[in-house]
DNA sequence: CATTAGCACTCTTGCCCCGAGAGTGCTAAC
DNA sequence: GTTAGCACTCTCGGGGCAAGAGTGCTAATG
């Protein structure tokens, strides 16, 4: 396994040459483009070297190499070099940072926009999320006589609601004063604290109570958080899905929202903030001809997500992962500065 | 332009063959699956009728027939019967109402995706809107020493939220006094007339009375709201898009959320609450080759929204507007039924 | 002994051609 | 007015073919 420098560098420009054009690379193309001081005969036999090592393939007899999964792995793992973002390049994203509005929510999909643009492929955010959820303050708006609106705002800002349909008639007052009086008994209780004191006889109390667990509850649940994503169109109109309606409808499916939120592979992201998850690495196989590039965002110990580039496997890692990088930290400092520090841990808005 | 009763049928056969195969339909199909008493020779001299006609076409000479965009809209003018669900259908769809959560948004996504999937195509559905939107209550929430959480429920019950920062600190009391008093003030009115009295000194308050009627603006903005879709993928399923990656793509943008918003054709719906719009029918060149079939939903004078079927114009015109007519009328029942009645004039919820 | 030139071999791609099939439009007969 | 018959047109799929790209091997070279 220990390749030589030469073979390295030879992987490294199938597979910068690959990225780049699609296109399965010979042997002659590579000594030309690179101007090496080799014949197209020791390309080729190194490249059959690399082949027989299970680094590059061959799509038929006379045509060029591919990368194989195992030949991006080791290219992200050694071989790429450290690719960091101009001053230029960080100005023009920041710059579209600071013409958003305040909104944590703007923020995810702007970060998303802005890396499917460069990058030419799909983004995703997802939300942040906390380990406690905790009750800030609930509100309730009469709507009809038997019917009132519940709005909960929780300690991560995040803002839910729920209409709620009571037998009996009341009126704004009543509601107001009820209001006042659970938040001073649920201020900064969690879902099973609350629920060790919902009240047992049914009445319009009760209901709020039930249905404010029931809130906190749903934010809990990662699961229900939906992903922002951004640049579908970017992805599906890289050159793997020309002319392929049926793999392009079928990652079209696999790309949408409520499919996606399970198949993030966040276990990836172990002690670094950044992971890179080639093809069949996904533990789901729908994605085995994808890649993720993900970094967690948000304050070190505070609320926190996921951020990402999710493309065909020929993406331009090093690009990728300086984008993504990039972004993740333009995020975080937004939030540290705009939504308190960590431990205040207060996050998201507008969220759901 | 009056067609002949013969004539008139064999429109309707060649309309109803083309919208279930796809195919271009030729005069001796026509006759074998219809038993028709008529020969193919005189069928092809109807047919050559209708071409004069400008009601279908050829797509080259050894082709069958299509309908134009003209036949498609005399068909559904005067040729088709009205189709009504049978009560087995009905009893479907509604069972998924039933099984819904107590929701408006969930039951614009509910009805979308019910459409969607009977017709094989795209569903669209906008949230309700309301023509005065009115403040109902305002609450104020510290997140950090100097920035709050503002969360606005208008009188169409919709929720939206905003982050202050301030210069100075604040306190959760004070915001709280704060929100009562401009609650008292400001209640019932809307952004135009609470604009009239926002105080002219900087101040906290300034600011929280600008951010109201931003928001408020923002609710009366109808191009602010974002239409539901789904069925994306069944509509590019449809054979009209079989191998044309292009036009899939093209379809696909087109189709987005924040593209559609404008392009719904609304006022199509004239004195009659469902509109059919067809193919170049469509003021947006973008989708000349797609039908529109809306209904306004919601108590009548209330707030209401539209919804609808969006598919290539070889729709199943007769299926269609059975199905977008029934599930409007759901739609308009249920939230009569939840949400007060019209003079109360409430409606969505959670509702971005 | 690594490197290279040379060459045979393989496989794809685009192209042309052709025949089968589908459907029309016309004409002449009923 | 309707119909049978027929010539004509156009599409579609497959076979054959030549060009091009690229490999892998071998033998020569420094």
């Amino acid at each position: 396994m220990a390749l030589s420098e030469r073979r390295a560098r030879i992987l490294a420009f199938i597979i910068e040459d690959y990225v780049e054009s699609a296109q399965p690379v010979g042997s002659a193309a590579l000594v030309a483009r690179h101007d090496l001081d080799l014949s197209s005969a020791t390309v080729r036999s190194e490249m059959k070297a690399l082949e027989e090592e299970g680094l590059i393939t061959h799509p038929h007899t006379s045509a060029g190499r591919v990368p194989s999964n195992l030949g991006y792995r080791t290219y992200v793992g050694s071989l790429m070099g450290e690719r960091r973002l101009s001053s230029d390049e960080e100005l023009t994203i920041l710059h579209q940072f600071h013409q958003s509005a305040v909104n944590l929510q703007r923020w995810l999909s702007l970060s998303a926009s802005v890396l499917a643009n460069r990058l030419h492929t799909a983004a995703i955010a997802t939300p942040p999320h906390m380990v406690e959820v905790r009750l800030k303050q609930l509100q309730l708006v009469e709507l009809t006589e038997e019917s009132a609106l519940l709005v909960v705002v929780m300690n991560d800002a995040a803002v839910l609601q729920h209409t709620l349909q009571f037998e009996e008639a009341t009126t704004q007052d009543q509601l107001t004063r009820l209001a006042a009086r659970l938040n001073q008994q649920l201020e900064g209780k969690t879902a099973t604290e609350i629920q060790a004191r919902v009240p047992a006889a049914a009445s319009i109390e009760r209901q709020v109570v039930d249905q404010v667990v029931a809130l906190l509850r749903s934010e809990e649940d990662a699961a229900s958080e939906t992903p922002v994503i951004e640049g579908v169109r970017e992805l599906l109109r890289q050159p793997e899905y020309e002319g392929d309606s049926d793999r392009l409808l079928d990652t079209l499916e696999a790309v949408e929202g409520s499919r996606l939120q399970r198949a993030i592979p966040a276990r990836a992201l172990g002690a670094d903030d950044l992971a890179i998850v080639i093809g069949d690495e996904n533990p789901a196989e729908r994605y085995h001809n994808m890649s993720f590039v993900l970094s967690r965002y948000g304050p070190a110990g505070g609320a926190g997500g996921l951020i990402g580039l999710l493309g065909p496997t020929r993406l331009d890692y090093p690009d990728a992962v300086a984008h993504v990088r990039y972004v993740s930290d333009v995020l975080t400092e937004l939030m540290r500065r705009f939504y308190g520090d960590a431990d205040e841990a207060v996050t998201p808005e507008e969220h759901q």
